[in-house]
DNA sequence: TATTTTATGAGACTCATTATCAGTATTATT
DNA sequence: AATAATACTGATAATGAGTCTCATAAAATA
């Protein structure tokens, strides 16, 4: 399986060893393209009668979106979503501000532009956030 | 002075009164261009010999906020900062990941861009944040 | 001035996240 | 395989930013 490679690669690479809880961890995320809260992913694993904390999850979110298999959004307040970001090519994101629903989008045009300011500035790009707070359309 | 007929005419439209905290924690937003925290601002205060609680300058940013009279900017973690908006006009920001220096941008082809994307979804758009994460020239 | 209303400050509280640490699992070594 | 060395886990304490509470103080109104 795919993603369980990418795990192991991970693990390997930051010379950590593979467990069941992190493996469990990793598969709850690629389940699906939600963008889901550590707090829901370590309830849902509880639900499904898998044992892992909730340290374990913040742990293992840790090491999976420093090896580039999760994104981590941060919305102003509240707590910071995952999503997995395996088969899935650069995005930024929408959000409602009243239903909370996360759309993503992607425009060619902003990327170059974003690329140009940095570098004539002498800057060095490291990442970037680009959220739109907007109200969806059944929101409205 | 315009910056306190700013603030009396906030805490008017608001129904809130006006009290000399108030004018203090505005005047010293007003002091700088700098982005700072509400822990910095309300350090400034007393090292100034002002008294206003770390609660009073909390309160009276979200009403500066809620006002447009104030810009906050919310970076990943850590406290949110906060900027002065009189006579500035709307930028986005480039943070240093190193040094923690912050920039100004702005791009109309970007700006415009935002609007169509959202324009398009049938959303509307609320606000917007663009944080552009380099290293600085001085940090490569 | 008396009364009503709102603001303030100190500290308790919340929420998301991180740190601690004893006990357990995994890996390496013999 | 047994043992030693090391890393991982889970329970819970601690943290940090921000919010809430409530008794007291200040301002507005009668």
């Amino acid at each position: 399986m795919r993603s369980l490679n990418l795990l192991k690669k991970a693990l390997k690479k930051e010379n950590l060893r593979y467990t069941k809880q992190r493996q469990f961890i990793w598969d709850e995320i690629c389940n699906t393209n939600d963008h889901r809260d550590a707090e829901e992913i370590y309830l849902t694993l509880r639900k499904n009668g898998i044992s892992a904390s909730r340290a374990t999850v913040y742990r293992t979110i840790d090491v999976l979106v420093k090896n580039n298999l999760v994104r981590k959004l941060e919305i102003g307040d509240g707590p910071a979503r995952y999503e997995n970001k395996i088969d899935t090519a650069h995005h930024d994101h929408l959000i409602c501000v009243k239903c909370g629903k996360i759309e993503e989008f992607m425009d060619e045009t902003i990327e170059i532009r974003q690329d140009q300011i940095v570098e004539e500035l002498g800057f060095k790009m490291i990442r970037h956030i680009h959220q739109l707070f907007v109200l969806c359309d059944k929101c409205q």
